[in-house]
DNA sequence: AGGCAGAACGAAAATGAATTTCGGATTTCA
DNA sequence: TGAAATCCGAAATTCATTTTCGTTCTGCCT
């Protein structure tokens, strides 16, 4: 029984950073073969050796060893982890490719949104998220902080994934009420703050408060920030920024993803509790429309 | 120069149908490959055919027979085609996974988003965005309609996307409010509204309400549904419901990246002005906050 | 039953793609 | 300038994939 080929274990983006000629390790031709395959993915993927060896003007040993530096184990190798990155990560590298026709701009929002997904998921801090659903399970209330368009939104999805699992939530939106609340915080109180850039440094502030009262805190925002260093629980998402400012960040979606995750463990900390309340809210919801079963619990 | 393997153009999810025995097209050896392969699709996107047809059982003629009928050009190509299965719609088919451990949870909720995402750009119906694009760009006034959780969400997020255009928008999440403010609005004024089932029977007399006013009405939900029915430009998205009660929709995704493709096509529309609201808002953030220009708009 | 059509499948041959080897050419650095 | 290292392609080799073809099985009609 021969042994199966043995792939190198990369993520797709890694082998697009690498065809960007990672830090000048390639060489002419090989650059060469690198600008080939990353103007013409689609064919890369579908065309043998031989074909883009001759396409690129080089010969097939130089291709053999052109996917072997890239970190691939050999070129059939090269060509499915390839097929892999077409999808996601595209455009990862492509320096904000000009987006002007609805084709053009929804391709490039739902592909960046993947990536965002999938970066998250990559580097997400299983342990950290669930310490910090072992907190908010055991709280006895829990307050959702987050202000300025994402991150409000952030905490208000948080709040309404999490009162219907009998959790006792509230979500705020404003520094002031922030502040207070944390003034006001009382043993078994949990605190979740969100910050996309790190730097709210009111959030922060209050972090510091709560820890200096003992009440724990939980951070969804970039790591080594000052929300970050004043938190107790990180959960951790780098993502790059994108540039255009036209566009809302596509790390929306990884900190909504990152949430549902949160939510959905913690859902299961106590699933007869989590089924009990939903339950209830369910039959609400039947009465009060139209008894039809297919609505979801809430629009 | 030979010509290149031509590519049967398939979506990932496709293929993963067609394994899934399509209509019982298979054959006995065949149906055996497909379980092999579904059961290990990372295994087979890294063997050798004759690696494949060992483990099955069988000869490698009938792994490339098999290929073949699965609507690939060749065992190669189905390799390339697999690879892009294997990150999105991996877990498509089979029937609610029983996740419990968190990485699994992660895994599947991102995956899920990705699906999501990918299913909603595929069916997008672009025509119908860019004509919500006109009616916005061009109206006096907006407002934005959800409720509900998800919905709200929504119409939030469209208002925080919009607002930062100079787009004169509110948005409201009780029906009390739409109903007054359907009532209340003056020829100039487009009203949208989200509702995930579409049977959100109180936003559906809004619309009506408005159609027999004169005022154009943009809905985001199900086709063929009594809320799309009632609109006048209907951005269509039509997801499959998760079962798992524990869990928020994945649909969310869908509907937040399409409101990103319709708000920056907004944001194109009327580029100068865009800017210049925009550039404002940083003005003012940058003053307000640390001086950081590494401050994203709204944190 | 008998026999025929057609599909399914594998063995073996044929094809051709990918890799290895090896030697020549070029660059680099002392 | 010389030596070592690197780069690269021609040719050979290996091995995967496909095609061909014959056998077997199944289903259907007479």
């Amino acid at each position: 029984m021969t042994a199966i080929t043995e792939t190198t274990a990369q993520t797709p983006t890694e082998l697009i950073a690498a065809l960007s000629d990672e830090e000048g390790r390639l060489s002419a031709l090989e650059k060469r073969l690198a600008e080939l395959v990353l103007s013409d993915m689609t064919y890369a993927t579908n065309a043998s050796i031989t074909e883009i060896a001759a396409k690129a003007g080089v010969s097939p040993p130089t291709v053999t060893r052109f996917c072997r530096r890239l970190g691939c184990s050999s070129f059939s190798d090269f060509k499915v982890q390839l097929a892999r990155s077409t999808y996601v990560g595209l455009r990862y590298l492509k320096p904000e490719s000009v987006t002007s026709t609805a084709a053009e701009v929804a391709e490039d929002i739902v592909t960046k949104a993947q990536n965002a997904l999938f970066e998250m998921h990559r580097n997400l801090d299983l342990d950290a998220v669930e310490r910090a659903v072992a907190l908010i399970a055991k709280a006895e209330m829990v307050h959702a902080f987050g202000s300025g368009g994402n991150s409000a939104m952030i905490a208000n999805e948080l709040q309404n994934r999490l009162f219907r699992l009998g959790i006792r939530i509230s979500a705020s939106n404003d520094h002031g009420m922030h502040l207070m609340l944390s003034a006001a915080a009382e043993p078994g109180t949990v605190v979740f703050g969100s910050s996309f850039t790190g730097r709210n440094h009111e959030l922060a502030r209050c972090f510091g408060l709560l820890r200096a009262r003992g009440i724990p805190t939980i951070a969804l925002t970039q790591s080594g920030t000052p929300v970050a260093e004043a938190a107790d629980v990180v959960i951790a998402v780098d993502l790059p920024e994108g540039r255009n400012i036209f566009r809302a960040t596509s790390t929306r979606f990884a900190f909504l993803a990152a949430l549902d995750i949160l939510a959905n463990l913690v859902a299961y900390a106590d699933k007869p509790r989590s089924a009990r309340v939903l339950r209830g809210i369910k039959e609400q919801l039947i009465r009060h429309r139209d008894g039809d079963d297919r609505q979801v619990l809430g629009d």
